[in-house]
DNA sequence: TTGAAAGCGTTACCAA
DNA sequence: TTGGTAACGCTTTCAA
């Protein structure tokens, strides 16, 4: 068994309140018994329960992150974010997935609040209304991260999706490019997909030698980008670009250009979305835009402890730059 | 504030003893009192505090992971597995990336402790001294995840190295390979390494037509992959295949043989060794030895679970099965 | 079947 | 500056 405050204590001939004191630094202990209790401390190896700390203090330096799945790159890198500002301020965090069950969702929050945590981030693509209610009862510091889809209800961290993808189509327009696929995602109602396609249809219309060419696929994953290769290239002519608004579905499509003997970028270019890891390992290297996933689970927990601080939070949304990440998958067209 | 047993208990006009039964199950309460401070309970949205009961039960129902890096896909796959297998103990996760810092790796161990954690699973890549004493200090149910080196002293789980490494060989020699290239990891002294490495030789010795080509690099990185690459196709003339021992070597060696257009697998064929998230996405995809990650950290923690439950332990490390993923990155030699 | 009370390992208040 | 003690929210004896 180990250690307690009592068995240092009575070793040190000292009362538990003033092992308690030397420990936290809370009040005056002379500098004499300060020194054998520290000593004490050292022999017997001794650790404060963090649990019974937590009981009285209410304090658990935990917070809870609920995820849909580590599987995904970006998920994983966001929870990298989220644990290594946490831990520069204590913090420790309890890691729930749900592989996409909602109702999982739902007995985690709950579950991390019987835990104590102090606060929760959730990463997840769709925050159903009975969440509503457990998050606004527990009333504890909350940030909702998520890349496909905008509730203003939570504060969340994101980039500019609609510059982005104006952005991202203007240098496919500077590069030569006016027959341009956009590649959207219509898996229900997203805003962020809303937004990036307003901005992709705002640059198009800018100028007047492209044309919108707008393909919508039912998931985002890398076997949808695949599918809507095949059908772009059956039914259009003239295309030279394809922007996918995630990079899944690029590099799906970039399989089924490989697949294809259709080559890139000299024949078609490609672009995404996100930044994702194996944007930049894929061949040909992913021409995307960089979210900064890391630091917007970096930024989430920075404002979940500084709102435990009592510091006074500005507004809800923070929005991190993104950047235009230039490789292999894009070229200029040749006249 | 949220509801305490003492709340429940006044409501429903009994003693907090009684709603601890109720809650636990614990001893016989009559069939009336139960429905009513179920009642009361499900009217206050009353769930315990497991704070207060790990303090008195010593179960926190929380198991440490200790990883390096969650960046890495299979580290995130075998926490995937680590926590849904978990979550069917009702045991959740305290997660704690060291990237790579061996003094992280002490201090979470000890912070673990103090947060009173049923048990602890490592994975990470070499088991310092330091953390021995640690270990065995903190006498709570301990797993060390590995990939790359064998430690006797503690329980893990694996996958038969030597036999896979044994296998792969075999199957490239059965598609008519003779001048296989292995490629080796030579950071450190690695056991598993050396077992791949044995695996190898003794498909290659017991073929009178095939030598020994074997090449080593410092790290186990994709760079690392490209590099060995560019000296295997400028010191070698007659390969006809490469076999890596991990799959991020294997991508490093495809990505140079892409850039410098040497086709795979028409002239060149590469195998690798993991299957990592990534071998199936990248073109060609790759041929590979599937170690079964996710069922790795699923196993890991069911031993630990087990361990607290008292079930006796049969031996300490658990072999699971691989397999010979067949892809194409891999293919027979043309005559 | 029920309730009272001790105890889990701390912190924090109140006296001394 | 120190020590005693209540309190945190719960489980678990022990009696009744």
């Amino acid at each position: 068994m180990a250690a307690t405050i009592k068995d240092v204590a009575k070793m040190a001939g000292v009362s538990i309140s003033t092992v308690s004191r030397v420990i936290n630094d809370s009040k005056p202990v002379s500098p004499e018994i300060r020194k054998v209790v520290l000593e004490v401390i050292e022999e017997l190896g001794y650790k404060p329960n963090e649990i019974a700390r937590t009981l009285v203090t209410k304090k658990s330096f935990l917070i809870g992150v609920i995820v849909t799945d580590l599987g995904d790159s970006y998920i994983a890198e966001m929870v990298r974010g989220i644990e290594e500002v946490g831990k520069m301020y204590d913090y420790d965090i309890i890691l729930c997935s749900t592989f996409g069950d909602k109702s999982a969702e739902i007995k985690y929050l709950q579950l991390l609040n019987t835990k104590q945590v102090e606060g929760i981030i959730l990463i997840s693509n769709i925050l159903n209304e009975e969440m509503d209610d457990h998050i606004k009862k527990s009333r504890i510091p909350f940030v909702y991260l998520n890349r496909y889809y905008y509730d203003q209800d939570y504060p969340t961290v994101t980039i500019d999706n609609f510059e982005a993808a104006y952005e991202m189509t203007n240098y496919l327009i500077s590069l030569g490019h006016t027959n341009i696929v956009y590649v959207a995602n219509s898996e229900k109602e997203h805003s962020l997909e809303m937004m990036k396609l307003e901005g992709y249809r705002k640059a198009i219309s800018e100028n007047e030698l492209c044309k919108e060419i707008i393909y919508f696929t039912k998931g985002r994953n890398i076997d949808d980008g695949y599918n809507v290769a095949r059908d772009i290239v059956n039914h259009e002519e003239d295309v030279t670009a394809i922007f996918c608004s995630y990079d899944e579905l690029a590099i799906g499509v970039l399989s089924y250009l490989h697949d294809n003997n259709i080559k890139v970028p000299s024949e078609m270019s490609v672009t995404g979305f996100g930044d994702i890891k194996i944007a930049s390992i894929f061949r040909p290297t992913l021409t995307t835009i960089k979210e900064p996933f890391y630091d917007i689970g970096a930024v989430a927990i920075r404002r979940i402890i500084k709102e435990l601080k009592g510091e006074k939070m500005d507004k809800n949304d923070i929005i991190l730059p993104f950047q235009i990440q230039k490789r292999n998958s894009c070229s200029k067209i040749d006249e």
